[in-house]
RNA sequence: GAUUCCGUAGCUCAGCUGGUAGAGCAAUACACUUUUAAUGUAUGGGCCCUGGGUUCGAAUCCCAGCGGGAUCACCA
């Protein structure tokens, strides 16, 4: 890499870089740091005169004369340091405080100090600083959001894309979006212990399948070429672990990353987090208990309270949560009762309802969309939405009332999806059936050809208990933890477009052209060089301005003429 | 995929009906021994997203492209 390419800070920070190491200092140390306390922990047990040795990097630095305060922050938050010239260089040579530490060292460097714990007189805990020593150099100049007097944060970084593409960057400068994914771990964290309460068994099954199975949606498809065959990226791992409930455990759960050849947007990515868990002898009504008993747990565990604030909505979490059949959801924001309706008068309620339909819409799908338009968002609070049509529950059990019916449920927060439940289908002949309708659904509209897993019936026939099985999308249920109204808020690294990086010192043709015909010719007037091509006036002068600033030509004045040179 | 808004200094953003760029913070230099958005003085820093067009002249107007946000559509 050029140094033209580089910024004027840039530049200053590898000239710092290079001083540091003429005055033999290494600029990254191998050896340990004794860290024996954090900024938080300092500032929560303050005790006065308490000799402290932590690291972190310096975020800010108020220099003044032959004393100076800087900011240091270490994964628990912030501290003052305080700097003092003549305490940190006891003899003559001044040279730690004078050079190295206000001229060489640059904000975001990663330092070490060891001293007192004391309070300023305005009465912020500090440390008074002893000893000093860089740990690691910082190249690149961070940015520094600045919070005022008042708590008005100035300079945010608030860039979505760059916070994405950079979430380093966005960690180090935004304790929030720390907050956010302190919080996710937590949530998975609660989660699989209070699955261990009850003896479940973690496990991990294939991410790389040969039949995508357990969802309707576009896998990834990659190839293995020993076996030389196409293996694709698992859209859900439902149909594994019932195998292990066919198995003999009694209890499954998996904190799977799932991968979907979809659209992306603020609510999707490409590879997401879903939980899955199975137990059983168990029935779907069982599993409503179970799950309000966990996501108000997790609440507690990961918000301190079951009262969350999403979007200006205040939600309580607190179990138990409102129970609704379809049918009654969409009886009571519509007034239409879908009990017993044919597929045709369904179409006829969407278009009194105003809901568009088309030909390969069959019931299931209709009554979906009737719920998805009218009825969703009115859930804000917790509620189970219970009994789903049967055509869009192809690996769910009959219901023990209604055959029209499965015994499902979704659990429905904020006016979102949050789980999805069923007392799963272990009647291997039913179940190869509802595989065959589906295929014959899936033709009727151009969908991709859904495989049937005949591993999996092999599996049914050998007998399943009866299971009830959940999954929770974590994604979306951190993002209502942490009041985020998008995904890539609560993924570390969301999928991104890939970075065209355009390398500047590239020339492009005409720039090019020019710069050739310059090595010919070496010196002329710049107007004589203009009339050799023919460019626009804007291409000319951008053109002539790159090969300028690359140091590859020059723009001389000689007495009212202009020169150009080769450089 | 559709509509719409946006792209200017390391960061956050101004820049009017066209006249070759501004502020704050950050950087550099000097002063200052308990400050706290430290302060004061001075200095440097821009492919104004890319390409084309209109024009004597474009950051500004027009067209196309690239990238991003928002809304909608799609999405078990």
């Amino acid at each position: 890499m050029s140094l033209i390419e580089l910024s004027e800070q840039e530049i200053q920070r590898r000239e710092s870089l290079q001083k540091l190491r003429d005055l033999g200092i290494d600029p990254y140390p191998a050896a340990l740091f004794p860290v024996n306390s954090s900024a938080k922990e300092i500032k929560n047990d303050f005790e006065d005169g308490k000799h402290v040795c932590i690291a972190g990097r310096m975020m800010s630095q108020r220099v003044m004369g032959k004393a100076s305060f800087a900011e240091l922050q270490d994964a628990s938050g912030r501290i003052q340091i305080y700097i003092n010239r003549d305490e940190i260089c006891p003899d003559e040579d001044k040279t730690l405080y004078n050079e190295i530490f206000k001229k060489l060292l640059d904000l975001g460097d990663f330092i070490g100090v060891e001293g007192k714990v004391f309070k300023t007189q305005v009465g912020e805990i500090s440390i008074h600083v002893t000893k000093l020593i860089l740990l690691a150099k910082a190249l690149r100049p961070l940015p520094l959001p600045k919070i005022d007097v008042e708590g008005r944060i100035h300079d945010a970084f608030t860039d979505a894309e760059m916070r994405s593409r950079q979430r380093y960057v966005d960690l180090v400068v935004n304790p929030h979006v720390k907050d956010t994914f302190v919080k996710r771990s937590k949530t998975i964290s609660s989660m699989r212990r209070f699955f261990d309460g009850f003896d479940y068994l973690e496990v991990e099954t294939p991410i790389l399948q040969a039949i995508p199975g357990g969802a309707a949606a576009r896998p990834f498809i990659t190839h293995h070429n020993a076996l030389d065959i196409p293996l694709y990226l698992r859209i859900a791992n439902e149909m594994y672990l019932k195998r292990l409930i066919v198995g003999g455990f009694e209890g499954v759960y998996e904190f799977a990353k799932d991968f979907r050849n979809e659209g992306m947007d603020r609510t999707h990515n490409p590879e997401f987090t879903m939980l899955e868990i199975y137990v059983s002898y168990k029935d779907y009504n069982w599993m409503m208990d179970f799950t309000e008993k966990m996501i108000e747990k997790v609440a507690h565990d990961v918000c301190g309270s079951t009262e969350i604030e999403v979007g200006g909505n205040k939600i309580s979490l607190k179990a138990p949560y409102k129970r609704i059949s379809m049918r009654d959801a969409i009886l009571e924001f519509t007034g239409k009762d879908i009990n017993g309706k044919s597929e045709t008068e369904l179409k006829e309620i969407c278009k009194e309802l105003g809901i568009e339909t088309d030909s390969s819409m069959g019931k299931g799908k209709l009554i979906d969309e009737i719920f998805g338009e009218k009825c969703e968002a009115h859930f804000i609070q917790p509620t189970f939405i219970t009994d789903y049509p049967i055509e869009m529950s192809p690996l769910c059990k009959k219901h023990r009332d209604n055959p029209e019916l499965t015994e499902r449920f979704e659990l429905m927060i904020n006016g979102k999806e949050i789980a999805n439940a069923y007392s799963e289908l272990n009647d291997p002949i039913d179940q190869r059936e509802r595989f065959e309708e589906q295929m014959s659904l899936s033709q009727k509209g151009d969908d991709e050809a859904m495989f049937i897993d005949q591993d999996f019936l092999r599996a049914l026939e050998y007998g399943m208990p009866p299971t009830s099985g959940m999954g929770i999308g974590i994604d979306r249920l951190v993002m209502l933890l942490t009041n985020n109204i998008s995904i890539q808020e609560v993924l570390f690294f969301p999928q991104m477009r890939p970075e065209t990086k355009t390398a500047k010192i590239e020339l492009n043709d005409s720039e090019k052209i020019i710069f050739e015909t310059m090595k010919e010719l070496k010196e002329l007037q710049l107007f004589q060089l203009k009339e050799k091509f023919e460019m626009s006036n804007k291409v000319w002068d951008t053109s002539i301005k790159t090969l300028t600033k690359h140091n590859l030509i020059k723009v001389t004045k000689e007495l009212e003429e202009l020169w150009v040179r080769l450089s």
